[in-house]
DNA sequence: CCTCCTTCGCGAATGATCTTCGATTCTATT
DNA sequence: AATAGAATCGAAGATCATTCGCGAAGGAGG
């Protein structure tokens, strides 16, 4: 290690191969890459008018600074036997709001569960679930959640359809 | 004989590549894309005990019966301007419950939008945004959804945390 | 029981892609 | 103008994806 890289490591701030601030070419990289995780390095570095080394050096320090957080494959819920989908709002007992951290893990720990919605207002928690049939939901309701003492209430809607458009686009 | 035909053996389901069922292959599989899109085809085959060959023809299987729906590249909103996120219900005029999907598109494209939720019950709509602050909520409920026509009334929700648990799962 | 036929799995070869590296160019500061 | 730090580039080598022919397993029908 050399002089410089100590000067950078014992600073305090991010170790960014870059600043923070994305510039146009890194959101048409992240637009690209939320698109189709699978699109080619140099296909994104021809589309970005760069070299396909340093696009990918910008994509590795996209990494690196958590701004890009993982690639995952999108698989349709039914065909793995997930044909129902609902949303449940769930109500926690005033005194159970202390450890609302403990309670959201063992939301995430649950199977059914694609998503969990930590809301202002009149509710505490709004969860996504995906389940084999109406049976599986009442089975997930009565024995998963409202058995639970910080519970005071839930309420369950079921979803017609679910879209996720695009992902999150940059602000343009 | 080897460890993958004692294990295909010993299941009872269906082995079908082309047919409509999945076998606990074809799960191992999924599990691993939805966790990592990234990791390569021969660290799914040896994890899966079967040959890189086949797990390609597998996953290619999987693609083309719309069983993988694609690989997305998940972005930190925060980090791309989008600091603020909130669900906002929003109820249609009863008269314009017709045009459902038109009215689903037009959400798809704005650009804040990261889902919507179809939704049986008082509400129609449900749709989680994401924007770079109160203002630009407010802008959207204004300016994107009260004016239309479509709309009867909406009810936003700020969002203190969300959570999308299926990507670290490790068992069912 | 035998043969045909389909489906699936396998290893090897080839082409594409990823990843690293040193050198060059750019930019901000002195 | 000179310097230092950062970003870019092209090329090389390692890794990976994709295709292909072949063979084994399981049914269907004779």
């Amino acid at each position: 290690m050399n002089i410089s890289e100590s000067l950078r490591n014992s600073s305090a701030g991010p170790k960014n191969l870059r600043g923070a601030e994305l510039d146009d070419t890194d959101r048409l990289i992240l637009r690209l890459l939320q698109d189709d995780a699978k699109l080619p390095n140099n296909a994104i570095a021809a589309a970005a008018g760069i070299a396909a080394s340093t696009c990918h050096a910008r994509i590795r320090s996209l990494q690196e600074r958590g701004i890009i957080r993982g690639y995952h494959a999108d698989v349709d819920p039914a065909a793995v036997g997930r044909g129902l989908q609902a949303l449940i709002s769930i109500r926690l007992q005033a005194h159970a709001r202390a450890n609302l951290t403990r309670f959201e893990e063992y939301l995430a720990e649950l199977p059914a569960v694609e998503g969990i919605f930590f809301v202002t207002g009149d509710r505490d928690f709004l969860i996504h679930v995906a389940v084999p049939d109406s049976a599986a939901l009442r089975e997930l309701v009565a024995s998963n959640l409202s058995v639970r003492p910080e519970v005071a209430g839930t309420s369950t809607a079921v979803l017609f359809d679910y879209v996720r458009p695009g992902t999150v686009r940059p602000e343009d």
